[in-house]
DNA sequence: TCGCCAAGACTTTTT
DNA sequence: GTCTTGGCGA
């Protein structure tokens, strides 16, 4: 049995399951088999070294990561992993905090804010002191004192060398206040207060760090210091611990994460065993080369020499459009091409961009086109206003003190509550030393006998209307499962009338009710507070549920950079390979955050499996006009020899305002010409044909030629839609007369 | 108090 | 081009 478990494992990766117990560094490449070396390590210990899996934490970075590691290990060892701690850094973290919320300065029934919540305190906090907006960002304060939680920093213990600290510290302070006040955490205090929690509590420290015998990390070089912090306190009386990460991939830099805590690791722990795995099983020679091109500029890293045994493989094709429409054009034409010719699935496919908001030239190419897609996060479902209203009244019955919620429905719909009354209500609560929510709640259940009733003045009776409303979910909540409890909510209210006005937006708004209504059927058993965690916790990356029908299709994906990290395809468009998009322009005079860049474009490189489009623009639209761009530096660091060019060549500024349309007559002459001459004679189309296409009707050959790949491309032009380019082989072109 | 309209800001990546 | 914010009138 555990022999079976070793059979399909090479060396390195065998060495690494089976290692012993200490401290195992595997530093792993791309497509090296990190994911089944941390699956197989796990079931080794279960099945070989016969360790409960009771004794075992197990963290990743996402849902998704821990949902799959769960499952194939369940696959392996035949049985389910009783009482394991499998999840992310900050569900573990939660979960931590729950139990010991004792010790801290929350109820064990906390929520979690998101970074909306969180600007709504830092902007409290701000106007509580009276500090310019435009002067100190509320969002760049924000991130300050989100950097100082990562280093574990409280206010007291920040620098404060300059004014602009001077206010972080103190809008850090207010801020903390606010969080205990309104009974919430954000993200960072997670991590925070559970590393913090185990350094200063010793005995705290001996129960966790002796209940788990074996601590397993994924993407280890994405931890930051809290992060770090904690795994070592959790292993602090074992010292079994096992990481898996690659610094190369490491690019959450802005969050804190320090891929020196690698280095960091080999340092606090001197006996540790490392192993690198170098072999890529995932792409083919030429994507690997390319990888190394762009990665070995980057200093500071263990070197690795990455290779594949699947061979060269096709080329990289390199393509430059007019801009950024053409850009779109591109892709999906490649991509209508293949399926339509049946060559591929469209599941095989993925685009990649820098930024979320090129997400939308292609969204809207790919709906012209009738392709099915899907888009990784950026549509935020959660982000919808209807959601956010529904979580928002769910949040207030699960904690009446959540007064960012509370702020947030007590006008929803309309109920004659405005600024005035508000002031009054926040007003008595502050005096009253408790929060608005209870007030409402007093309003609500003793009407004219509250003590808060003339307090409040003329609007008392619209605030213990809803004060009423609210009190009765928070009796209900405990009778009534979630999903009554929603429906409840809803009629009370009556939402469904106020957000569906029948329109197709508002049915729209509906169906996002419903949707979310269906995820809080899921957790009829597991309760409110466990529902609310989740919604805080699960990312969009967890994307929404596909139906049955697109299943069989299949789908391309549409996802940034960031969101592309642990998953592959065969066929990758990496687009916007443009300087200021891809380095973006914000890493511009920051060597450090430049490598990140770098970094980032090697984990779009190395998703691929067959087949990579490099992919930029001449010129795009900035807020409405058109701006020229140059090529990505990091496009240089890609070998001519594994690449081949098509489109527009690249022209100076100067002289590509007269040739929007060149990129339809490639020249047969310069760089691309040498390296395998056109050979006009193979081509079976010729200009001047007439053909006919199923999906964009009749058109006339402008010009065809064999590309360097071999594939004849013509360029047609149809009446329908204009000009294309196309794959000879995978268009289906007919001739007609 | 609320809804509408105009002006302004704004785009890095996310648990 | 799009989303948010703030001002103003009903």
């Amino acid at each position: 049995m555990s022999n079976a478990l070793l059979d399909d494992l090479n060396p390195q990766q065998r060495q690494a399951v089976t290692a012993g117990d200490g401290q195992i560094l595997v530093l792993a490449g791309p497509g090296s088999g990190k994911t089944r070396v941390l699956t197989h390590r796990l079931a080794w210990l279960i099945e070989h070294e016969g360790i409960p899996a009771y004794d075992i934490i197990a963290v990743t970075f996402t849902n998704k990561a821990a949902r799959e590691m769960e499952s194939r290990v369940v696959n392996l060892v035949q049985r389910s992993l009783e009482g394991i701690w499998l999840g992310t850094f900050h569900a573990m973290c939660a979960r931590l905090l729950r139990r010991e919320s004792n010790l801290l300065p929350f109820k064990s029934n906390f929520v979690i804010f998101d970074e909306n919540d969180q600007q709504s305190l830092v902007k409290k906090a701000m106007r509580e002191f009276k500090i310019d907006e435009k002067a100190h960002r509320p969002a760049s304060v924000l991130a300050s004192i989100s950097s100082a939680k990562n280093d574990l920093l409280l206010p007291k213990e920040m620098p404060a060398r300059s004014y602009r600290e001077e206010v972080v510290s103190r809008v850090y302070t207010r801020y903390q206040e606010l969080l205990q006040i309104n009974n919430a955490v954000d993200f960072d205090d997670l991590l925070f207060y559970a590393a913090r929690m185990l350094q200063e509590n010793p005995a705290v420290r001996e129960k966790y760090a002796h209940r788990f015998r074996h601590v397993l990390v994924d993407e280890f070089q994405d931890t930051n210091l809290a992060q770090y912090e904690l795994l070592k306190h959790l292993c602090s009386a074992h010292k079994n611990i096992f990481v898996v990460g690659d610094e190369d991939q490491s690019i959450y830099r802005w969050r804190g994460a320090d891929y020196r805590n690698v280095l960091r690791f080999e340092k606090d722990f001197p006996g540790c065993e490392k192993i690198l795995l170098e072999q890529n099983y995932r792409s083919t020679q030429s994507i690997v080369d390319a990888a190394r091109g762009v990665i070995d500029v980057n200093r500071n890293r263990t070197p690795k020499h990455l290779f594949s045994e699947r061979g060269a493989g096709n080329k990289i094709v390199k393509f430059t459009a007019v801009d950024d429409h053409a850009e779109s054009a591109f892709v999906v034409d490649t991509i209508a091409q293949y399926l339509g010719a049946k060559k591929a699935k469209a599941s095989d496919f993925a685009v990649m961009y820098r930024t979320n908001a090129q997400s939308r030239l292609i969204e809207e190419a790919f709906m012209h086109a009738g392709l099915p897609y899907r888009l990784v996060g950026a549509t935020r479902f959660y982000g919808r206003r209807e959601v956010k209203d529904m979580i928002a009244f769910l949040r207030l019955v699960e904690n009446p003190a959540d007064e960012v919620s509370l702020l947030r429905v007590i006008g929803v719909p309309p109920r004659g509550i405005g600024d005035k009354t508000l002031m009054a209500l926040q007003g008595a609560a502050f005096q009253a030393g408790i929060s608005a929510g209870e007030v409402l709640l007093d309003l609500g259940s003793k009407g004219e006998a509250s003590p808060f009733w003339a307090q409040v003045g003329r609007s008392a009776a619209l605030l213990a209307d809803f004060g009423t409303l609210l009190g009765e979910w928070n009796a209900a909540k405990s009778q009534l499962s979630i999903v009554a409890l929603f429906d409840r909510i809803i009629s009370d209210i009556g939402y469904e009338s106020y957000i569906n006005d029948q329109s197709e937006e508002g049915n729209d708004r509906w169906d996002n009710v419903q949707e979310l209504r269906r995820l809080a059927y899921d957790f009829q058993e597991r309760g409110l507070t466990e529902f609310l965690q989740n919604l805080a916790l699960v990312s969009d990356q967890d994307t929404l549920p596909e139906t049955s029908e697109q299943e069989k299709i299949g789908w391309v994906t549409l996802l940034t950079l960031h969101a592309a990290k642990g998953l592959e395809f065969k066929q990758v468009f990496i687009i916007g390979l443009d300087e200021g998009i891809l380095p973006h322009s914000r890493s511009r005079d920051d060597p450090e955050e430049m490598a990140e860049e770098r970094r980032l474009f090697y984990v779009g490189i190395t998703r691929a499996k067959d087949q990579l489009y490099l992919v930029r623009a001449e010129r795009r639209s900035t807020f409405g006009d058109y701006d020229y761009g140059e090529p990505s530096r990091f496009l240089d660091d890609v070998d001519d020899n594994l690449v081949i060019h098509q489109g527009q060549r690249s022209h100076s500024r100067r002289s590509s305002y007269q040739s929007d349309f060149s990129w339809n007559r490639v020249p047969a002459s310069g760089r691309r010409a040498a390296l395998k001459p056109t050979i006009p004679s193979e081509t079976r189309y010729k200009a001047g044909m007439r053909v006919r296409n199923a999906a964009w009707g009749d058109g006339v050959i402008l010009e065809s030629r064999i590309e360097n790949d071999g594939e004849e491309t013509v360029d047609v032009h149809f009446a329908s839609v204009g000009f294309k380019r196309l794959i000879a082989s995978l268009a289906q072109l007919e001739v007609i007369q």
